[in-house]
DNA sequence: GATGAATGAGGCTTCATTCAT
DNA sequence: CATGAATGAAGCCTCATTCAT
């Protein structure tokens, strides 16, 4: 990675951590700066301005949760209900681990930022919103190796959608009852949902 | 109501619309005295800061949800399931009709002033959280009727939240794809999720 | 005293003890109007602004002074030396006391006003400017008993003058170094002073 | 002097001459700022708060004024009366040209910010309270020379307070009599103080 | 005479962004 | 490519004052 890409991944990560520690509108652009050890004139080389870094940080932080949360929980070879189970739990544990260390229950990063900047910056809703529908993807092949065979891919796409609406609304309560355990409890209706294709 | 409780009333009403509309920290102080018909000093005669306001936001709005969406859906006689239906049915009525009118799929009030507010304004927060225990409230009215005479209040508690978080998740869904519809989407989901107690 | 007067008298006594607690900028109209429990549209039918009032409190207060410092330590049939040390152990007294009660070293009213004042409202030195002339004819009439047959009343009025600015300069460190007893300090030289005319 | 410095000098030297020129609240941040042809947002990358900027203003001033009055006054090889009446005349001479310039007679900068700021920002009292101090410190080399050989180090403390009280009770007079004269007048008060150790 | 309600103007401060080196 | 310095615009809030009853 030449030292250009590892500023500008710095700033990312920085400016995606301070984003989800509080908000985007909470934290400025000199906060940014500060916190990834660069010029403010020099994060505007990289970025043309603090709403094309937040459509950066939804970027990046797909790739993450694709990578961390989902590819890890289809790594091996196991069944459906397992890896259900492992997703959440991946999440559980990051969330309860950063309650841990920092006192709070920061929510999903991408629930954060589309509640936030879904109007004002529409890439960035876009953007998760196509994160959302690859989370979806991935449900769909937690789903199809199970499903009765006379069930539809209609059918399949809904219960793969319900299973994100049943993560976000997780997350959500993670965040309000600040209590990262409301992912876990969370997870028998996921259960309960993914069996009503069985 | 006095005069007083008139223009304050105006001024909150004004507020939710606007922090609705996008969000807290895109809708200024000026902007809310001005759709209120109020000078800024007058707005801070009645509210000592916009954070303040921002809770008196939040307390009306659960006002307004209780009225409007549960007690509705309870008015009359009907069976669970109905109920169940008939919250969704009203909110997806209410946000389809607010997508027609300004183009806009605002999500929930709540979840979005919670992920945007819960850190800087925990007050906000603490309101949120009250308002989804109440909307709970409603839930286990709808389990508590059609539950197997074996099930535990523990049982009908895990299902009440897991329903409140079916909704947030769809009203996620909602803003994020900008399709009102998603909110009916959901409802297969929450019946399910319903039978899972009879 | 008429209601009014009494109304009135209220609100220049509140002002004088919050303008003398901090500043004339420091407090506001309508902490004064709290403080005298009138209504701030009240208040302005007694003083038509705030500059009017601060005079209105410049002229109480030299009132007050002439009272309480001047006439009590001429009270008796005493020396002059004994007046002299009397003006000074009233005055410190009265400090301490207000340092015991609230904390601070507040200084002298007149000088503090003028300080911040003389520039922006005329009217305010103008009065303050009579009060110190006014405190100087007491001094000249401590003076005068005990002067050398052969000292000029231009001589008296200097010492007078300086006797002035003894006290002044005392209040000035009282408040700067927070210490009442700065004022006490000064005496020695207010003696000495004095003492070049006999 | 690097660009920057002579920036931040420039706002000290322009706030420090608008707040003598008045009073602390009667200059608002963005005249400072315009007086010093900065941005705001400028004078704010210098210094934290108009208050902060107070303090800075205080510490300057305390440079000058042992450059230019008491360095000055002890400059040459004189005798100690000299140079008290040197000090005393480079006020005066200071003073009265302001006045003649301005048609104000604008006191001590010391002690009028003292007199305003002692109670709300404590940092500036304690800036004025090291000042005085110092300048206590240079009539105590004037005293020490011409001291009799039995007084004690305290009471030529206590003279150089009288000194240091003498001069401010000075320009107490100087600012609410609007007559720089008054400095001048208060010389032969310090002289006979002076001689009281001799 | 008293007061609840309202207000224009202006306060201090911070923002995202750009210039010039 | 990096950065020290600067900035227009706008943020929230408070002030002294007045209106209308």
């Amino acid at each position: 990675m030449s030292k250009s890409a590892i500023t500008r991944q710095r700033i990312i990560e920085t400016a995606a951590t301070l984003f989800w520690s509080d908000s985007y509108h909470s934290v400025s652009v000199s906060e940014i700066a500060a916190g990834a050890n660069v010029n403010k004139a020099t994060l505007y080389q990289y970025f043309s301005s603090k709403q094309d870094l937040a459509v950066s940080v939804a970027k990046q932080q797909r790739a993450w949760a694709l990578d961390e949360i989902f590819d890890q929980s289809f790594r091996d070879e196991t069944g459906s209900f397992e890896r259900l189970e492992r997703i959440y739990r991946i999440v559980a544990k990051n969330h309860k681990s950063i309650k841990r260390r920092t006192g709070q229950s920061r929510g999903c990063p991408f629930v954060n930022s589309a509640m936030e900047l879904a109007v004002s910056i529409p890439e960035v809703r876009h953007e998760i919103e196509t994160t959302l529908k690859q989370f979806a993807e991935y449900y769909l092949k937690i789903i199809e190796p199970i499903a009765r065979p006379d069930s539809t891919r209609t059918e399949h796409h809904s219960i793969a959608k319900a299973l994100v609406g049943n993560m976000n609304g997780a997350m959500v309560a993670s965040k309000i009852e600040q209590r990262p355990q409301a992912i876990l409890d969370a997870l028998p209706a996921a259960v309960s949902l993914l069996k009503t294709v069985t």
